[in-house]
DNA sequence: ACTCAGCGCTTACGGTATATACAGTTGCGG
DNA sequence: CCGCAACTGTATATACCGTAAGCGCTGAGT
């Protein structure tokens, strides 16, 4: 606990203090001189992490098994990790590389914007855990996750829109990329099948309950991939945001 | 496991059967003949975890703790749910009430579903712990979750766009709803004040690594007040489906 | 050469979900 | 009315999990 730097007042023994692990995603860590050397880095342990997280979900990593890839014992892991919340941390700025540059994607905010939120929809495609990952509390934000949220802003500067307004909007545009990632993710291709087959024969159960549900089932609304999910969305709301400039 | 109706085939001994999960959410549990008096339903066991998440959070919501709230052991629970999963399932199910009669809300489509993202934005309010619960995996919909989903889609009807796109409307609209609560959920009052302020420090360290984000908070777009965010992001996506609509 | 910070390990605790076996209770069929 | 079968709740046990505490060894600075 706080074993770091001064001797510290120590007054609450939990509660690890958030600038321990801002200092880590923010790879601020002094290396010791003294003892052995570090086998590990926290950076090398989020990385094994991520892989196995790729593998197996999220649920499956444990201290346990994350140690056990590199032939430790999971007690060793907390020699560079205060916890397991901010392995978790680590691994989200971990898989956060740094973020596209959006001036190849076009001039005007718009095409910049849709790029933003594609290359964000590609690392929750590659890394489906993010989800659940960034859905636990805490929220520090390293640097990755800053400069992907300065990207989206700064591509925002030149829409006229006042400072609150562009804040807004990116709240918007993020929070659909990750909402749309979740659906989904839920709705792996034969579970949705399956899904539809359950639900239809509730349907036909009860059938008068869901009129709207039931009329969109049968239009085959759940299973048409005519539309992209997230290119329709993203036009929604870049046209709603068109309508609020063209306001102002 | 697997003691309901028929000796069933048991191939695969783990891996809950959905139709049993299912029947479970449509409260269609044929009550038994024979032995003592059940002194639970599945209901009111869903009813005190509700209530405990409500109080608590979802993280302390343990077969444990569910049990003793009704003085029985946490095994018993086991003869009225198959496992915590089904219990989650049930506690989101119980949380949803019959969605509000939109009809009330106005006569147009927009006032409806603007109706419907506030009242789904009510719940999410009342209980926070539902962003956590639904996005553990699942999603088998019980009646209520498919009323609400009816509702939303009915209020589309009127618009004159097709089936696909009234539901990728609908996908919009409630994934909005969600990761807004979401982001809310994660920034209560004073802990923004603190993360503005930690962030701040850091901006002023890695000074021009981040411009737009640190003009962005010199403005004081993340402190405003000024925008819902709720109503902020609804306004902007209805405008891009009436843009949508106008087009057709 | 000595010291001691830092590393990795072992052990232990309290928590979780849940499988299994058992004892008590109830109602139906004979 | 009796006994069996179904059903209840409980106790016990397993296999995890995160992590606190303390021990012995390593190896660089003095």
């Amino acid at each position: 606990m706080a074993r770091a730097a001064k001797p510290r007042e120590n007054k609450d023994k939990k509660a690890r203090d958030l600038p321990t692990g801002i200092a880590l995603l923010w790879g601020e860590q002094d290396q010791p001189a003294r003892g052995p050397k570090p086998r590990l880095t926290p950076q090398r342990i989020a990385e094994a992490a991520v892989t196995l997280a790729d593998a197996e979900g999220l649920e499956s990593v444990s201290m346990n098994k994350v140690a056990a890839g590199f032939g430790v014992s999971a007690m060793a892991l907390y020699r560079y990790v205060p916890g397991k919340a901010e392995l978790v941390e680590l691994m989200v700025e971990a898989v956060l590389a740094e973020p596209p540059d959006l001036s190849a994607a076009g001039s005007g905010w718009r095409p910049r914007l849709s790029a933003w939120a594609h290359c964000q929809w590609g690392v929750y495609q590659a890394h489906p855990w993010l989800l659940a990952a960034t859905a636990m509390r805490r929220q520090i934000m390293g640097p990755h996750q800053l400069a992907w949220m300065d990207a989206a802003l700064a591509a925002l500067e030149p829409t006229g829109l006042t400072s609150g307004q562009r804040h807004q909007v990116f709240l918007l545009i993020a929070g659909q990329v990750r909402s749309l990632a979740q659906q989904l993710a839920d709705f792996d291709e034969d579970h949705n099948r399956e899904w539809g087959r359950l639900t239809s024969e509730l349907l036909n159960r009860h059938s008068n309950r869901f009129p709207a549900l039931t009329k969109a089932i049968a239009d085959g609304a759940f299973t048409s991939t005519e539309l992209d999910p997230l290119d329709f969305g993203l036009d929604r709301i870049l046209d709603g945001v068109q309508v609020l400039i063209d306001r102002a």
